[in-house]
This record gives structure tokens, sequence and C-alpha cells, in this order.
DNA sequence: GCACATAGTGCCGAAAAGGATACCGTCAAT
DNA sequence: ATTGACGGTATCCTTTTCGGCACTATGTGC
């Protein structure tokens, strides 16, 4: 159930970014991996990390995770729940991915008032000759 | 109009990793973004290369990412209408991310029978003595 | 007896995303 | 006269996603 929104990679035989999309696909994914790369971390304490995420969301986002085999639930029986989420193996692969898409998003999105832009390039003012799209 | 699926990053502040995704959100992005890399390409080359991809959504993409600033579109107004998409440099500047995002997936998704999952990892039976959530 | 913390689940409903289909205008070739 | 390529729109409909809220269980502290 519940793979993220349809994303069937079988549609586009052969393109590994979508492969890779499907998995950190879904409103939190990113930034609970993000977290969870600097280590283990219990579900209050994630939740604490992300304010505006309801506890349904994040349970789901990290069931999603959980599936794909991307991060380890760990559940110690002690009287108030203990539950910890950890990196497996291969969520501990997609480091380099995850640091790849902070270093761009921290290099150039501008987020301003409830909007994220990409900062302005300086030779995006480059004209071939022909007509740009209108908008 | 139309940021992708209401992604806006203000909401969990200093996450450059969504910020990133927020832009390569939506369904076919990854796949287009990927082929641009190689170089420009027509309205129909591209959709060529996407063969299950509704006109309708491809140009809805393609906007997405235009607005975007990512990707330009040149109107060549000749006579069988000629439209070109191709990389800004703020596109361009994504490089190492789809790469990034296309090694994880080449080497890690196994694309079978429309579903992906991730190749296993040998480590990943190694058991720290509590409860592994049991599906 | 009451509230609190932990880690959830269930139900509802709005909104968005995505898919199918049909249609547009022009020119060239058949 | 019809069809096809090109690059789209418009409309309709279904699926998915997301958010809100209430509810659960257990043990501890007041």
């Amino acid at each position: 159930m519940s793979r993220p929104r349809a994303k069937l990679t079988n549609r586009f035989p052969g393109c590994p970014v979508e492969s890779t999309l499907s998995f950190l696909d879904g409103k939190w994914k990113g930034v609970i991996l993000y977290h969870l790369m600097e280590g283990t971390l219990r579900f209050n304490a994630l939740r604490r990390k992300l304010p505006s995420v309801t506890q349904r969301m994040l349970t789901k986002q990290l069931r999603e995770l959980e599936e794909a085999g991307i991060i380890s639930r760990t559940i110690h029986p002690v009287v108030p729940p203990h539950v910890d989420y950890a990196l497996t193996p291969a969520g501990r692969s997609l480091k380099p991915v995850i640091a790849a898409l902070a270093v761009w998003g921290h290099e150039n999105v501008i987020c301003e008032d409830g909007r994220s832009t990409i900062r302005p390039f300086p030779e995006d003012g480059a004209d071939a000759g022909a007509v740009e799209s209108a908008a």
C-alpha cells in the first residue's frame, strides 16, 4: 500500500532519477531523512524537529520510509513506549544524494514569505535571438 | 500558480533538502531534467522520450519548470511550430543533483513488474537486540 | 481522581495532482 | 479533400495527498 503518489517507475523504464525520487517523494521525507542523517531519533524528538507536521503525517511518512527499507523502526518495549528511528544501510547510502540536495538548496534557494524561489543567476538574461515564451 | 504540491518550504525553515525537492516534485520533472541535461529538446522529441506521459502533463510540468526558472522555452515562430526546451544556467546548476539521483537510482533501485524496490543491502539483517517493527 | 507523556490509529473532508479525451490552427504532402 | 506533424488548450473525472481532530493504551506523578 501507499507507494508514494503513484510514482510507478515502470512507466518510463530506465530513468534512475525518477526511481530515486519515488523514494524521496512525500511531503516530509526529505526533512526526515535530513535529520536522521545525523543520528537515531525517537518519534517525538523527530516531531519536535518538524513542528508543522501532524502526528498522523509523520507516522505515515515514517512507515513509507520503513516499508521502502530506508529507515528502521525499533520498538523498545518499555512502559512509556520508546521507538527509535534510524537509517538502514540503504538509507545511509542515500547520504550523497541528500547532501547534493542540501547543497543545492542551500546555495540556490531563497525562501521568502511562504515561497521558495531560485536565486537569480547572473547569466540568466542571455537571449539567443528567438522568442522567449511570453508568460 | 501551481507551486508544486504546496510544498511550501517556509513551513520548516532551513531545510535545504525540501527546498530542492520542491522544484523536482511533480510526476515527470525528474525525467524531463534528466533528458534535458543532454541537450535542448523540442516538445515532441521530449514526448517521444516519455511515451507514457500525456501531452497535457508534459506541458504542465514544462511550464512549472519554466516558471521556476530551471528551463527555458524558446518559440521559433515558423510555420510548423517549433519550440525548444533547454536548461537555464539555474537548471544546469542542478546537474550534480540530478547526477546524484541518477547514480543512486542506477545502483540501488530494482524495477520489477510495476514496482521499484531498493536493492537489498548485505548488512541489512543486523539486529541490535530490540524489537524490530513487525509489519 | 486527574492529567501527562509516549507513540500511535481512525475518520472526515478539502484540495491538489494526475489521466483521458477532445479540440484548435497552420501548412505540407498525398 | 483528407491526413499528418507540430505544440499546444479545455474540460471532465478519479485518485492521492494532506491536514484536523478525536481517540486509544499504559504507567507515573500529584
